[in-house]
DNA sequence: CTGTATCCGTGTTGATACTG
DNA sequence: CAGTATCAACACGGATACAG
């Protein structure tokens, strides 16, 4: 009922959008739905099937995952694929340029974590956390130094390689290559390095498991400052 | 008779909220409603009255504008200020917070206007001109060179010192150290800067209005390039 | 003249239940 | 697992009336 009388996708992707040239207003009209920068969020590590992205977005219902994975598919920014077989399953991936969307992520963060108003006990999706880690590190902090670190969060893991060149911090399956892994949930990392926790308690209470050089584990924990919080209102 | 019920503005500002830690979900939960992040943009140049609000913001209605300026007043980005005597008029302007909010324009502007879908040809409010200079800005287009431009639009003027520090844009009423000044509504001084479209013609046209060195218009004209579009979907 | 509050039609959002 | 259908609540936007 509803594709009959809509005539192409962009009406429906548009059906309220600001009547503005300048930029910014249109990138609200492609992305600014509720919920749509988080899917894009999620995506910003890697593809991923329709049950991930539930799981990764606390609170979002199925018809609405639905109308933004649509929505952004019609604009260009996700693309729908289907894995080859024995899998066959259809997962959602960002477009080239639905990628290029990051320093949007970096921005509101960056912005939002100043906020007096921030729960940082929230669920934290594993897409979220490694997108934090590449908006927080400091550079002027790793001082010349070089490590790798590899984390293991649910079924994923990243290696993060940092070096002369800053961070680099991708999916990968083999981290044997990694000085250190470190695993546990997406929160309890979180702890030890934007909050201070020591690592050693946090695998006292089994939240966090270290393989390899712990040295490298603290020093990982000092390159990723979080800016002050502006006053409360 | 809202506050009477309302215990605290904070609930009225996160009826809807994520349920997430990543700090660009709190961004969302802060300034994501419709309307917002453009009214902050209105905001960026400098403190605005109600109705240069509704004036930069075609389609907004005075409900929502007033909805949108109390929810941020709530969480801070926002403040009301009455000016003093004889004026005595009340303005709205961004919290030093607020102001550093710029770089989410800029990242949203700059991947946004890589759409096939953006449409040039609608209403561009003088607030919306500015920070897209100061965006678009390619500080390797300059060169070493130097130079002041003054803009007139509307009845707000600014003052462009470009230098070896990049570009300062500002708002400014006395543009007597510019070395030209280019006065005309944003979208014809846009069309000029990202077009490419001569300014003798906007000027024949009677768009624009050219006072001083207009060596100085020309090669501001080629300092502010575009990315290239993303192939249309 | 500058905002604010209220009513109301319309469309979007989100929870539950359900189907391929 | 991957979505669709249905329905209630609420947000948006327009008009209008009101307050400083």
């Amino acid at each position: 009922m509803k594709s009959e009388k809509v005539t192409n996708e962009d009406a429906a992707a548009f059906r309220r959008r600001y009547d503005d040239a300048c930029a910014a207003a249109h990138a609200l009209d492609l992305v600014g739905e509720r919920w749509a920068l988080l899917v894009m969020r999620e995506l910003m590590t890697g593809p991923k099937r329709f049950s991930d992205l539930r799981a990764g977005l606390p609170g979002i219902s199925a018809n609405v995952l639905t109308q933004r994975l649509e929505g952004l598919e019609a604009v260009g920014v996700v693309e729908r694929r289907t894995l080859p077989p024995p899998a066959s399953t259809r997962v959602y991936a960002l477009t080239p340029w639905g990628l290029e969307a990051e320093p949007i992520f970096q921005a509101l963060g960056r912005w939002a974590v100043r906020s007096p108003l921030h729960d940082p006990t929230a669920p934290f999706s594993t897409a979220s956390f490694v997108l934090s880690l590449r908006t927080m590190f400091a550079a002027t902090r790793a001082a010349g130094r070089s490590g790798r670190v590899g984390f293991r969060v649910g079924r994923e893991s990243y290696l993060a390689v940092i070096g002369p060149d800053g961070l680099d911090l991708q999916p990968a399956e083999d981290l044997a290559t990694a000085d250190v892994v470190l695993t546990g949930e997406a929160r309890s990392l979180a702890a030890a390095i934007y909050g201070g926790q020591p690592w050693a308690e946090l695998e006292r209470a089994g939240a966090v498991t270290i393989t390899g050089d712990r040295g490298v584990a603290d020093w990982l924990a000092t390159l990723f400052p979080l800016p002050p919080k502006v006053e409360a209102g």
